[in-house]
DNA sequence: GGCGATTTTGAATCGTGGTTCACTTGTTGC
DNA sequence: GCAACAAGTGAACCACGATTCAAAATCGCC
């Protein structure tokens, strides 16, 4: 029986797969999601067009698994900043500035993770995206009940979510470059304000820190 | 010469105009922004697929003309309550419960104009729906500048929006059927508290009316 | 009723981009 | 080198729904 799939043959296979999610990432970080087509895709990822198709059984999985892999990356950045901070008050603004901070960074590529227009089907892996997120911060704030007024904690996170998203990368949003810090400072404000959190700047809660 | 355009005429083609927007928009109510073609419509409206193209250059100027439609009309209901309010504050109040109250009445439809996606070409449309209702919102904040901390009005004002939708029509908000009252009541809270009224309970700005 | 102008019709056309598949190329173990 | 199979290729195919257009119906006036 020849042809067992060696170890060297599998490590090629899943530098590919990483290779095509890494194409379609660059696609939607210049050209917006319109860009994420299968042949502009394989173009990039050296391959052809049917290849793709030996990786992701249709144009659906391979946006889902990008977006996936997006959302976990950003996840878990909020996350981390949440972890070190030293109070439940001050993990909540760790996390929403962390959020904003690396949303305006990337902001095309947040943009078409995000809020681009996009047929119904994919926008299926948004949600989940956008879901995970808004669970973050629900737990976030539910850690810091004793610190905020009585609120219905899934309503806030999700209202809370869609302020930053409009706030920072909608259509709406204002032009933040050469003014990021300041854009990220006030939104952060306004959204632990949102919260119930009044002084937020005199608790000294909005400092930012380069690593967000 | 015969065949001047007569008056009755004229009525008839106008009343067509005014029929094909409302088939759109039935079709939206019903089936979202997909259930919105040109076929569809036209089904709708009684009348042939090619005639809708007598009206309307494309497909593109028809959601236009329903997006506008709509967001005059929910534009004018909100200024409608602002203008009859007693003060400032009050005003954004009523702006604000005003919108959340519509939007929740008309979901679907509100889905569909502001937050359901489609194609990009006619997100344009619904750009500008969202730029006049946060322009609204803005005049609101600037008005009531006196009695709210400094803040980027603007910034303000699309974070509003985004809290807004997403609180009450975005894939996250919460199921409100049964208890749209309290959903109105709370998300005006926490949409009040983001532009810096800690007290709004307290201070009777979130009363319910019921032509809202 | 008839004539010119306008409006309506709806089947055929078209553009777009995802998906398929017969064929070529590459890989493994003997 | 070769058999057996996997992976890769890319042009052809297809679905979908907007748009077109030549023919038919309608309209206003005499």
């Amino acid at each position: 029986m020849p042809y067992r799939r060696t170890e060297n043959v599998a490590r090629r296979l899943a530098a590919r797969h990483a290779a095509i999610i890494a194409a379609a990432r660059d696609a939607a970080s210049e050209g917006g999601m319109a860009a994420v087509q299968i042949a502009a895709v394989a173009q990039r990822a050296g391959i052809a067009a049917g290849t793709v198709y030996r990786y992701f059984p249709g144009k659906t999985d391979l946006v889902a698994a990008l977006l996936t892999e997006i959302s976990e990356r950003e996840i878990g950045a909020v996350r981390a900043a949440a972890d070190v901070a030293p109070g439940p008050l001050s993990a909540l603004s760790a996390a929403i500035m962390t959020f904003a901070a690396r949303a305006l960074r990337h902001r095309r590529l947040a943009y078409a993770a995000i809020a681009e227009p996009v047929e119904a089907e994919l926008d299926a892996g948004r949600l989940s995206f956008r879901k995970a997120l808004a669970t973050e911060f629900g737990n976030l704030i539910a850690a810091a009940v004793a610190h905020l007024p009585e609120q219905d904690g899934a309503l806030s996170a999700a209202a809370l979510v869609g302020l930053l998203i409009e706030g920072l990368i909608g259509p709406l949003a204002p032009d933040a470059t050469g003014r990021e810090r300041a854009v990220v400072q006030s939104l952060a404000l306004v959204a632990l304000r949102a919260l119930g959190v009044a002084d937020a700047r005199a608790r000294g809660l909005v400092v930012m820190t380069d690593n967000r």
